[in-house]
DNA sequence: AAATCGGGGAG
DNA sequence: CTCCCAGATTT
């Protein structure tokens, strides 16, 4: 097929009158766009929107972004995973301040040497904030694009990517680079769909489209499968005393880094392995009980988790443990969705 | 090029 | 259950 701009027209004329009223396109705020694509990053919108203005209201600047406090912009971000987002966010602002006077530089270039802002975001923040001609080739229109072209080739592969974002060039309008950018996008996210049956018939490119044309719908895009997960068997303790529980701080890299979370060790423990466990804590006077099984799916780990809940006499001092109150537990310490299901028992001990 | 890094909604 | 989402960074 062949692509032409008329192709993008097309494309920008259906996004007038469907695109989503979303949060962060109420203007063109360089930073409010730069945070939300952050937050979007294999990301569904719905989950987006009440952490983005809640994010906004706290760190209405690019300022503010870079003089939070760690633990705070953590528990601002507790929920959403891929946490270094926020860190690199936080990292890059420092950047903005002392480099381009505290305003995104509306420059491609500049945008993607800042940390946390790859190729997809620097061509998203540079076109939609400041309508400078460039590609953003995420997920959306890589499924888009490969289906529009009929294109068997693997679109997690960087050449693939590269090609389309080519290609997107090919059928972009003169102006109105970011709208057309993020039609592409909605047309994804609406129309074009990743999961169940795509909605062809409210397509505006149901005549030129490839895969439409040529029944190839359910088999682009094409993309290698991905290797299993591994299953993680952990035992986890929540521990108590008057109205205290016991936080234990993650490492600084790895999985989680840095979050706070109920202390936990691997392996499903026994009735007595917990006892033994608890008592090399130092935890020797305490009634304790096996709570609930659960489970929780990380990209590339799965926890398969037991709780146990822990009454104790008094606190127990420990390099390795924090003891917080149940509402700072709520209002201060970042613990991510992993343990979730832990909180309730905490209810459930008075 | 492959692995790592979260969580949740949809089918 | 599987898939994948407005991906980037590290190894």
């Amino acid at each position: 097929m062949e692509l032409t701009k008329e192709i993008g027209e097309a494309l920008l004329f259906w996004y007038d009158h469907n695109a989503r009223i979303l949060p962060w396109r109420a203007d063109k705020n360089p930073y409010r766009i730069w945070v939300s694509e952050i937050m979007l990053q294999q990301t569904r919108v719905e989950a987006v929107k009440p952490y983005f203005d809640h994010f906004m209201e706290e760190l209405p600047e690019v300022k503010d972004l870079a003089e939070v406090d760690e633990e705070k912009l953590m528990k601002l971000w507790e929920g959403l995973g891929y946490y270094n987002r926020a860190r690199n966010l936080k990292t890059a602002a420092q950047t903005i301040v002392k480099q381009y006077d505290g305003k995104l530089p509306d420059d491609y270039d500049k945008l993607l040497s800042l940390k946390g802002i790859g190729m997809y975001t620097a061509g998203a923040i540079a076109s939609i904030a400041y309508d400078i001609r460039v590609p953003a080739v995420d997920g959306n229109v890589l499924r888009v694009m490969a289906r529009l072209l009929g294109d068997d080739s693997d679109i997690l592969k960087e050449k693939t990517k590269k090609e389309m974002a080519e290609k997107v060039m090919e059928i972009m309008p003169d102006q109105r680079a970011g709208d057309f950018n993020q039609a592409l996008i909605e047309l994804g996210a609406i129309v074009c769909v990743p999961n169940g049956e795509p909605k062809c018939c409210d397509c505006p490119w149901d005549t030129v489209c490839t895969a439409y044309r040529e029944d190839l719908i359910d088999k682009l895009p094409v993309k290698k499968p991905k290797k299993k997960r591994m299953i993680e068997k952990r035992t986890v303790f929540v521990i108590e005393t008057d109205g205290m529980v016991a936080l234990h701080k993650r490492e600084e890299k790895g999985l989680l880094a840095g979050l706070w979370e109920f202390p936990n060790i691997l392996g499903k423990c026994s009735q007595d392995l917990v006892k033994e466990t608890l008592d090399g804590w130092g935890m020797t006077d305490c009634a304790y009980e096996f709570t609930h099984e659960g489970k929780h799916i990380f990209s590339h780990i799965e926890w398969q988790m037991r709780g146990v809940l822990v009454s104790l006499k008094e606190p127990v001092e420990s390099e390795e443990l924090t003891w917080v109150s149940k509402k700072d537990l709520e209002e201060e310490y970042a613990i991510p969705s992993a343990f979730e299901m832990f909180r309730e028992s905490l209810q459930s001990a008075y």
